[in-house]
DNA sequence: CATAACATGTAATGAGTTACATGATTAA
DNA sequence: TTAATCATGTAACTCATTACATGTTATG
């Protein structure tokens, strides 16, 4: 239940439509809070409607733009809102599964998988180092800026822990296929 | 929807009731694949009518207790499943939009939730770490343990990555409550 | 004017969460 | 026989996802 707020945030930092909002959700919130324009379109419009936000069409602009704006009563519901706890998300991963899939069942091919989600981790890794190059390159000139570096390099760490972990998990699968159980499945045809 | 294959696989290890799954799951899959019992009951059921699983009541116990095992179809379907590829799971995390919302309106008194959230992957880290050195303790006797314990150790790092990445927060908070912000907020009384 | 791109929105589906409900067995 | 526990199951709600639908402005 945080797109909400999320949003909030996100209008605090610079006002917009909601399809601007969508696009940065896709490069910025959206790495840890991940939400769809359909989303960001109904819970602008609960936000207006409880009275946190506020918006104005834009006459010379196509569609029927509006420009969303944090009113005082936003920001008094974030104070109230970001220092509250709660428990950590559960972790939900479908490869951990599978991984546990291949050790009760032997041998299933899943090198091949694992090769590709390492690849995923390594692109979004090289994503998010360079937006640290770029944005956090030096000694944090700001609280914000400390904060937001901080929250890059979580990603950073987060991705770069996942590459280690599904590294070792190919050693362990490569290291089978090619010893007394090589014979147990077909070759690939680009192996 | 790996829920359905989750279960397989935990039928596979071992044949049980839907109670015993739910069990399980509290501390084996469901570290990485969290399910309820309803949600269980809900997909065992399903997983009969497509004829991957079988039941049969168990006389003698309490309840309408049935024993659940797979079916050759079930396993079929597994070896199907398992190398399949897919996008790794999207990260969301409230505590990260939290930050963002203090970076962006200073100090709200995030601190307290952060060590709240410490300890709570401080919690999870002793209780895997001890999972570890009970069943995993020496060198993996075979693959299916190295894969176990990998998976395992994929907790670990989880958790001991959040903790030191909330600790580098915790600084920069504190360090700047310290700081010239102090008198901005009231002090806390247990401080 | 036809088309493409922009901007907002609706509908259907499926999964997860929470609370509640039902039936059977053991134990006081 | 009453209560507690075990075991299974229903119901209501929210959220996320996907596909589709509507209207507007710029471009050729």
């Amino acid at each position: 239940m945080s797109l909400p707020h999320a949003i909030l945030i996100a209008l605090t930092e610079k006002s917009g439509s909601g399809l601007d909002l969508a696009r940065r959700f896709g490069k910025s919130i959206g790495y840890f809070w991940p939400a769809t324009h359909q989303q960001i379109y109904r819970d602008l419009a609960r936000l207006e409607a409880a009275g946190l936000i506020a918006s104005e069409a834009q006459p010379g602009a196509r569609g029927g733009k509006r420009l969303y704006r944090v009113l005082p009563a936003g920001l008094a519901e974030l104070r109230r809102w970001v220092p509250l706890g709660e428990d950590g998300p559960p972790l939900r991963d479908a490869l951990m599964v599978r991984l546990r899939g291949e050790a009760a069942l032997g041998p299933t091919g899943l090198a091949a998988t694992l090769h590709d989600r390492i690849a995923e981790h390594e692109r979004k890794l090289a994503e998010y180092r360079a937006i640290k190059a770029r944005d956090f390159g030096g000694a944090p000139s700001s609280r914000a800026d400390a904060l937001r570096g901080l929250i890059l390099d979580g990603g950073i760490r987060n991705e770069a822990g996942w590459i280690e972990l599904l590294r070792e998990a190919l050693r362990i699968l490569e290291s089978d296929e090619t010893g007394p159980e090589v014979l147990r499945r077909p070759l690939k045809p680009g192996a």
